[in-house]
DNA sequence: CGAGAATTTGATATTCATCAACCTGCGTGG
DNA sequence: CCACGCAGGTTGATGAATATCAAATTCTCG
């Protein structure tokens, strides 16, 4: 259902319902995929854009040595690809991480919406900026943040953007990928990623068993990540 | 002069003269820095954009320990904080790199473009669309590209950017940064970076002397970098 | 020329990758 | 029901990449 994505937008400013109509109009046919089937496919040009309605995600890169690193997590409620309707041609893959429900939106639609539509063109704008912002403290991560404090920061992250949908269940969320998937994320070896893990677990900071990571000190998880959430704009106001 | 930001808009599609007269009438007054001024202040709300019309300016986030990450590097002709319009409050700081003259442009000149001129505002969305990209593109070489294929990539990366906007002289560019700053750029240390940029040197793959690097080897840096343009956007078509 | 900044070099400690093995849980086929 | 295979997770050992500390050298500019 699309109305997970209305809860990201509202987080962010007020929708009126004939935007909301115009949002619920335009997700067209529905489709699932299962864990590690590629959703789109890196160097196409696709002519619909990718709601991402239930399950996980991620955006990739296989460098030429066959490393992959992952750009970004998608969770429910999310685009996963608004950004290739500008820029035609996906500079990257997008692959399924669990079990997914999609909907597609096509580029014509996405248009009107631009021609038509300027306040809820600059929520959809708005939702690329986010995630802009997202890469950019990923960045950060990579480049000044021990590993430790790294995978703190995804977990923080995450927790905060799985609470918007209503996905987290007290201080739990599901969290379907495995070890080596993370070690794609933080752009680091299986083996050191399994000894990050046991570092946090080790601190009391978090449980990750099976496929749910449950925070055990927020505070101090936070502290250890040098969280700060100002980057994943939740308050609503005009924009 | 504006005309440079005309010059990265044109490199993507092609803009009605009604257009570009638009752009021309919004950028107001000019500003000038000097080298480690800050352009904009991590924190502050601002009420309008900064477009660079001339110098090196980056984007950075410093760690609660201290150490700086710079997340983007941003040349002549480009918004440094477009993303701002919309997220409204800045989540990193941006600094000079060398003096620069910039332009202002005010955030109600910016929403009329998105509710007049519709495709105008998909090219600014694009540009930051852009950005979004170049970040993608750091996350790979920060988690799965060695330090020196990593620094080969930046190097071809602005490379192709400077050439844009007719910055580059043949195979050589202008570029001020110390390698202290480059160190910030990587996310290594300054002894590092060093003798990474020394690697590449006894490659004969680049010259960098006092602040102009030249490209001796163009077929081969790429080829070092894992380097493919996809992501920059480069031809013009309808968006 | 002298001072300060930027670059370079050397030595050593820490972080992380790699290789190799082992363990555990779980589903499948006999 | 059990034997088996397999994927995911864990552990240990070792070497390479990178940080850190300290110092020397070169460059720049007044």
């Amino acid at each position: 259902m699309i109305e997970t994505l209305l809860l990201n937008l509202e987080q962010r400013d007020s929708l009126s319902d004939a935007e909301k109509d115009v949002l619920r109009s335009i997700a067209g046919r529905e489709k699932r995929f299962t864990a590690n089937e590629d959703i789109v496919t890196e160097g196409t040009r696709p002519n619909t854009s990718t709601m991402l309605l239930d399950g996980f995600a991620a955006r990739y890169k296989v460098t030429p040595e066959g490393a992959r690193q992952i750009t970004a997590i998608h969770i429910a409620g999310e685009f996963v690809d608004l950004h290739a309707f500008l820029l035609k041609t996906m500079d990257h893959g997008i692959v399924a991480l669990s079990n997914c429900t999609v909907a597609f939106v096509d580029y014509p639609d996405l248009k009107t919406i631009t021609e038509d539509w300027p306040h809820l063109t600059r929520l959809l704008w708005l939702d690329t900026l986010i995630h802009g912002g997202i890469h950019r403290e990923w960045i950060v991560s990579m480049g000044r943040r021990s590993r430790t404090s790294h995978l703190a920061h995804v977990i923080c992250e995450l927790y905060l953007r799985l609470k918007v949908v209503g996905h987290t269940q007290g201080w739990a969320f599901h969290f379907p990928l495995s070890q080596s998937e993370m070690a794609d994320v933080l752009g680091i070896s299986l083996v050191h990623m399994n000894r990050v893990i046991q570092a946090l677990r080790r601190e009391n900071l978090i449980t990750w068993t099976k496929d749910t990571i449950t925070i055990l000190d927020w505070q101090r998880l936070q502290s250890v990540a040098g969280f700060d959430p100002t980057y994943l704009s939740l308050n609503a106001e005009p924009r």
